[in-house]
DNA sequence: CCGGGCCGGGGAAGGGCTTTCTCTGCGGTA
DNA sequence: TACCGCAGAGAAAGCCCTTCCCCGGCCCGG
């Protein structure tokens, strides 16, 4: 690879010189040598070393994000805020992607400190688990304590800046729209009980049932993985439990397009026979059949305050954005059937389908 | 931010020995110092500056990979097949997004040449621009003059190693399939003209129908955004223009969820009125109603080929590996209808819609 | 008893860049 | 004419780490 010198000594200039033209310093240099040193650079094809140039400059300008998996369309949406706002700062976002496993998260908080990012943010559900919690904030607040900034998206357990989704008052939608539309049989197809992000939603359906005087029984909770295979297995495991449920709710939109994909395999009618509603309105909510019914996030919005509390330089207090949830109805809620609406598999008659 | 010599400090060691039982080096350090200098890590909460250490190091051990949009499910399968190669063999991934503007993939291959990346895989179409196309080689040669290696999947411009989805061979499939099932009036839902991968999509999709001595007028070939909502936009310009057409073939899978949701909006049946088929197969397509009929890329092993491609050594000769597209059948794809299925939304009277 | 070889450890030289400081030479002012 | 100041260029000191090379002991063999 061609240096700095290389340039320098082909324009016949210093490398003091040619590092000023090059990264257009406040420094003065006249025309000839200014056109000397880009010439150089043209022919040697030369781009300076990014290490180099990181080891040298006082300034961190990279940002880094661990998600779970940007491929997620959650966290694809929520990337694409956090970008937007970092390339408008001029910064260059690292994404790192932990697949759910706590550990990775811990690596790539070192590896990312490593890289001398200006700020971390966590993106994602944080885990009920109080030794990786004390693992992680230690090493945020070693981090934070060398001058690196963080940012946490949906977690409780970071003290400093972060974006709340309001996922508990998003639950508390999901319960009260089924209620008014008249479900009292109601089966829950959750992620894994360890994330906060779970549970939270969940806290926030019992309340709202609760308000109703219904209670939401265990076994109309199932757990499994927060994508679509993940649903289809929890529904079918709640169908298989409890025929006679008359609404489905999972606790975020990739789940959901999995009950919806089990239902129609075993051709229940939604929303007649079921209902069916989501969590996070991904993009692809509006384009399944029928179109699902979800509490909407503002997952861009989300990922764009992020970064910009981490590269603002951050007040004394830890800053905490709120953001609300919202329902938006669309086909796959309808009202309660009157009728015992699913009908067990081996079943061949009877019942008309209303 | 601790250093080594903090830490070396710390320990009663010199920068030397520490940063041998840091890395593990091979040559041997005495318990007893090498437990000091773990102690003072451990105390310190030391992270080594990745920066020093590439600069220091010879070897390089992050791989870039340019894509269009990691969000895209396309690329996010084919992310996923590089990066389980990639970390099978200890190696970082670094993903930039061009959102397919040519100069910003340019500016990226810069980057990652700064980066000092190991090797450069370019995903995604090439694009039909005779300057973009000399200025990328020429960037790539010089990457590869100082000892980069370069993969690319899907281009046919560079002529070093490649990962070639059959695209061509994937549109006479389409066609073949059409026909046989008796489709003569055609519409095609296209991405941008500029790009290889729609022109040779096209491509193979007009010889197979010429084979059997049908053409394709240009007026029954819509180009737009390779997105949804430019599959909706197509759609509607193709069924506004010509009602009669009783097959839509669109160039990848999200352009075809657009059409599906356009035919929805216009109550047209699908695959009754009109059969649907996508390209790609990219895991939603089978949860989307009707579930969609497409062709089928191994994306996830396209990845995982190019990046084992980019890690060997390399032979002299550019290596092509050409992977198979086949035909998912599903049920977005029907018969022809036998009279003319599609009426204008205007008109109101008329045709049996058997 | 002395010299050679080996082992554990440190000194110091980079690696490529930025930036401060220093130096030169010029123009302007008294 | 003498001096001051400044613009423009270069020398060199880091930034933090790895690794080559060397050095001092020790053990062993001659």
């Amino acid at each position: 690879m061609a240096t700095l010198s290389d340039v320098a000594r082909r324009a016949g200039v210093s490398p003091a010189t040619a590092s000023r033209v090059i990264n257009g310093s406040s420094k003065p240099v006249t025309e000839e040598l200014r056109e000397r040193v880009l010439r150089a650079v043209a022919e040697l094809q030369y781009v300076p070393n990014a290490h180099a140039q990181l080891l040298a400059r006082s300034h961190r300008v990279a940002v880094g994000v661990i998600v779970h998996d940007v491929s997620d369309p959650y966290f694809a949406e929520i990337t694409r805020g956090l970008q937007r706002v970092a390339t408008d700062q001029g910064r260059l976002l690292t994404i790192c992607n932990s697949y759910r496993d706590p550990d990775r998260e811990l690596e790539y908080v070192e590896l990312l400190r490593g890289q001398q990012v200006a700020a971390i943010i966590l993106a994602g559900s944080g885990y009920h688990d109080a030794t990786f919690t004390r693992l992680l904030n230690e090493k945020l607040a070693a981090y934070e304590a060398t001058g690196g900034r963080v940012a946490v998206i949906g977690r409780h357990e970071h003290s400093g800046d972060a974006v709340m989704p309001d996922n508990r008052a998003g639950g508390r939608l999901v319960g009260a729209e089924l209620y008014e539309l008249g479900h009292r049989a109601i089966g829950v197809v959750a992620g894994p009980a360890v994330l906060t992000t779970t549970t939270d939603r969940l806290t926030g359906l019992r309340e709202s049932l609760a308000a109703h005087g219904l209670s939401l029984p265990e076994h109309r909770v199932r757990h499994a993985e927060f994508d679509r295979d993940g649903g289809v297995a929890a529904t079918a495991a709640l169908l298989d439990a409890d025929p006679g449920l008359t609404a489905i709710v999972a606790l975020n939109d990739s789940m959901a397009i999995g009950a919806l994909a089990l239902l129609r395999s075993r051709s229940v009618a939604v929303p007649r026979q079921v209902s069916v509603i989501g969590f996070d309105d991904m993009p692809i909510a509006r384009d399944v059949t029928p179109a699902l019914t979800t509490v909407r996030l503002p997952l861009v919005e989300m990922g764009a305050r992020a970064m910009s509390l981490a590269l603002d330089p951050g007040a004394a207090a830890p800053r905490v954005e709120v953001l609300p949830a919202e329902v938006v109805r669309r086909d796959s809620t309808g009202p309660a059937p009157e009728v015992a609406p699913v009908r067990p598999r081996a079943a061949g008659s009877g019942a008309s389908a209303g």
